[in-house]
RNA sequence: UCCUGCGUAGCUCAGUGGUAGAGCGGGUGACUGUUAAUCACUAGGUCGUUGGUUCGAAACCAACCGCAGGAGCCA
């Protein structure tokens, strides 16, 4: 009969002694001693690893023990003693190894520091590493805490579709979805022939939004998650072609309640992690972003700051500061200036509402004043726009208007239209780009380095 | 798409006109309850590619390729 297994994770939280466990992983470092060897194993379980001790006795030590080299993987049976040497409190004495592969000569990833631009190129090894564990482990538990905070609150999770016929809202560049002709599809020509495989031309969804209000408006409160597809072409820390967003819609719901829930989410989200991914918030805090605890602290314990457009721009044209390019009056803030205004003015997160309706699109609905819309941004200091969000227009003559005023064809939206011909409400949703979020609550500066195998102009490895 | 910067050993880098270097990693050996172990020896390079300037180019110039950062777009 074997052991059963055990996580490095709980033999490293042991209460107490052992006389037989089992670990299985990755040597992450050997150091050799005359009558023994120090293997360290990690199975990501945890940031630490779980320190072996192998004396020459064991069987097949000459053989396959003292070749091991870092990235080779084994199975250790033997007992939890507590930890003659400093730095950790329990160690394994081994009895038994099975080495279930050596790691080839060439293994890339070393002890110590390597480049974020490098470990991407091995992005099927990078998890391996301390700091990439750790983001996975992170990203992990945020999604799941995603759900933890909706599904307390009642939201019915809908899963809105990935190919989508509606090149809808005209946000943002898509894919478009074909066909391929030949049996593997390696030529990647488009199929011979004119018809559509869906009958018309379909995509890769850019949005779950207009699929959602639909849910909203049966379910009430309803939130998405899922992957979504930006074909622009960007080069920076913040995008990718392919990435994951959260989008609740709520019924009978206004701006006002809307902000509240994405501030509180933002809250619950920074807490949880806080309270559930301390080692790993850790490795952040002191190698990837010194300020990052402070920030989480300062985000888990003080309220958000709420300005209009309109008072942000006065604030960035009172602030003498100098900008690249200049505030005005009706014109999109400038990265520079959310930045300023999160980072510089207010120092927390900032939602700025109410948008001059020339710059947002036709589902966001139109304020009493008649010149802005019930849009909101939330601002975080060093990333900039981490949630955008509207109360949608529900009037069916003034979104009609909007629509012809954009250029888009009713009969394309049909559908979205008809939610406001078939008992119509008030509703809101936003959107908060999880990558972005877990940009924020880890410190990496790069949104390449907090998803698996990311997806950017130019790079679709592995 | 635009602007800027960078491509030298597996990795991180030094080398600014005179013919290729270090540390880490790898290999071999020694030593040690070690822990980014230590010490000695050793292998490893078409200096991104192509063309040009020069007696001579890793270095200077041009084009191209690749990567990174910033802008726009947004999550």
């Amino acid at each position: 009969m074997t052991t059963k297994r055990s996580m490095v994770k709980s033999l490293l939280a042991a209460e107490e002694a052992s006389s037989q466990v089992r670990v299985q992983g990755w040597v992450r470092t050997k150091r050799d001693s005359k009558a023994f060897s120090f293997v360290e194993i990690n199975d990501g379980s945890c940031l630490a690893n779980i320190q072996v001790i192998v004396d020459a006795t064991v069987p097949g030590y000459e053989a396959s023990i003292l070749p091991l080299r870092t990235g080779a993987s084994l199975e250790v049976e033997g007992g939890l003693v507590e930890s003659q040497g400093k730095g950790q409190k329990w160690e394994m004495v081994a009895k038994s190894v099975i080495v279930h592969g050596q790691a080839d000569e060439d293994y890339p990833l070393q002890k110590k520091g390597h480049k974020a631009e490098f470990l991407r190129s091995i992005a099927h090894l990078r998890p391996r590493s301390n700091l990439f564990g750790c983001v996975f482990r992170v990203r992990s538990r945020l999604a799941y805490a995603v759900h933890q905070f909706f599904q307390q609150r009642d939201f019915v999770n809908v899963h809105t579709p990935i190919i989508t016929a509606s090149d809808c809202e005209g946000a943002g560049e898509m894919f478009q979805v074909k066909t391929v002709s030949g049996e593997s599809g390696q030529e990647g020509q488009a199929k011979n022939g004119e018809e559509e495989f869906f009958g018309k031309p379909a995509f890769l969804t850019v949005s779950g939004q207009l699929e959602g209000e639909t849910f909203a408006c049966a379910l009430s409160n309803i939130y998405t998650f899922g992957p979504t597809f930006r074909a622009e072409n960007s080069h920076t820390t913040r995008h990718a072609s392919e990435f994951w967003m959260i989008e609740p819609e709520m019924a009978f719901c206004d701006l006002e309640a809307d902000m509240s829930l994405a501030e509180e989410l933002v809250k619950y989200l920074v807490c949880d992690v806080l309270e559930n991914c301390a080692e790993d918030l850790e490795l952040f805090g002191k190698f990837v972003d010194k300020g990052l605890m402070e920030r989480l602290h300062f985000v888990r314990d003080r309220s958000f700051e709420r300005v209009t457009y309109t008072e942000a721009v006065d604030l960035l044209l009172a602030s003498e500061q100098k900008f690249e390019f200049p505030v005005e009056y009706g014109a999109n803030l400038q990265s520079e200036h959310e930045r300023y205004l999160t980072e510089q003015h207010f120092k927390c997160p900032v939602t700025v509402y109410n948008y001059p309706k020339e710059i947002k699109p036709f589902y966001m609905r139109l304020n009493d004043d008649d010149k802005t819309v019930a849009a909101m941004d939330l601002l975080v200091p060093g990333i900039g726009e981490i949630v955008g969000g509207s109360q949608r227009e529900e009037r069916l003559e003034i979104l009609r208007g909007n629509m012809e005023r954009e250029g888009l064809a009713e009969e394309e939206y049909w559908w979205y239209v008809d939610l406001r011909r078939y008992g119509t409400v008030p509703h809101a949703g936003f959107g908060l780009g999880f990558e972005r979020m877990l940009m924020f609550v880890t410190g990496v500066a790069n949104i390449r380095d907090v998803i698996p195998f990311p997806r950017v102009p130019g790079w679709a490895e592995f």
